[in-house]
DNA sequence: CCCCAGGTAGGGT
DNA sequence: ACCCTACATGGG
């Protein structure tokens, strides 16, 4: 990784490995938008960056080099050896190579376990464009106003206190349908989950957070699906694959040879079984090459 | 009009 | 243990 800075708020990067538009577009964040020219720009943990690639170099706006040792390069995941995870994953399961030459250059970013949470019980039933739509609006009613050097109007995803108090009717007067009921409950139970991570953070020396499927799956709203993409996008749990519509399809595809007739919980177990501690990249890969080149 | 979306809950055999 | 369906909302 090679960085180097020109002028203030501004820094240029080279990473092998890492291509940000791919990783904004494989369905773990929602906060990354697309700009008419091209170019993505993010809310993260109240800091707003943007993000343009020009000549196979990285460009970033509105970030420091010290910020971005500090806090960018660990949400973006640079000190990962991908292509170890590429060499084992292949090692395993020879029948990933067209996933992962499709989705060569995403990273798993280490978000925020509270956002995480919200957002992937508004996704349940729900799509990717719409997601965003729904937490860009919360974000803009609840959240707080952040000043940045990069223009336009930018709002930190609420904090739980900024929810608690809304009703399942203020819910549904923001379009999130039924899902209304599960974030109430969700808001009313995050208490109880985060104190499972605080006391998992103490008792551990490494800055690791860990959530039960089980624990996570007491919360109305939260299913199988949706407690595995909270442990995989707002923990540093790798170990866990969820299964959605395209994961299904890439597995009935590439490795249950077209059987329409397998049961999650099965395709759960052989991917575990087969991808152990990489299993969340795994995921990934199946999720990026499912979407960009199956049609249904 | 239909079907689908990063599914889940609740009810039936 | 395994089906079946309703569920809000917006897009194709």
């Amino acid at each position: 990784m090679q960085i180097r800075s020109m002028e203030t708020d501004q820094i240029f990067m080279n990473a092998p490995h890492f291509d940000p538009v791919k990783s904004f577009e494989c369905g773990q964040c929602f906060r990354w938008h697309q700009q008419d020219d091209g170019s993505y720009t993010g809310v993260v943990s109240g800091k707003v960056l943007h993000v343009r690639i020009k000549d196979n170099t990285i460009l970033l706006l509105g970030t420091s080099e010290q910020e971005f040792h500090e806090f960018w390069a660990h949400y973006f995941d640079l000190c990962r050896d991908y292509a170890a995870i590429q060499g084992r994953l292949l090692t395993v399961a020879p029948w990933m190579k067209p996933a992962i030459t499709s989705g060569d250059g995403i990273h798993i970013f280490c978000q925020n376990l509270w956002e995480v949470y919200i957002s992937f019980i508004i996704s349940s039933n729900n799509n990717i464009s719409r997601i965003s739509g729904i937490v860009e609006t919360i974000s803009r009613l609840f959240g707080e106003k952040i000043s940045s050097p990069v223009p336009g109007e930018w709002y930190s995803f609420p904090q739980p206190e900024a929810m608690e108090g809304l009703s399942e009717q203020e819910w549904r007067d923001l379009n999130v349908g039924y899902r209304a009921s599960f974030l109430v409950d969700a808001i009313q139970s995050w208490h109880s989950c985060s104190q499972e991570v605080d006391e998992i953070l103490l008792t551990k020396r490494k800055q690791a957070a860990y959530l039960s499927s089980c624990s996570l799956q007491k919360v109305s709203g939260i299913g199988p699906k949706v407690a595995s993409c909270i442990q995989l996008f707002g923990t540093d749990q790798r170990n866990v694959f969820p299964i959605d519509v395209w994961v299904r399809r890439a597995m009935i595809h590439f490795y249950y040879q077209q059987n329409r007739k397998v049961r999650d919980e099965t395709i759960q177990q052989d991917a575990l079984m087969l991808f152990g501690h990489d299993a969340g990249f795994a995921q990934q890969y199946l999720f990026y090459h499912a979407r960009t080149h199956f049609t249904k």
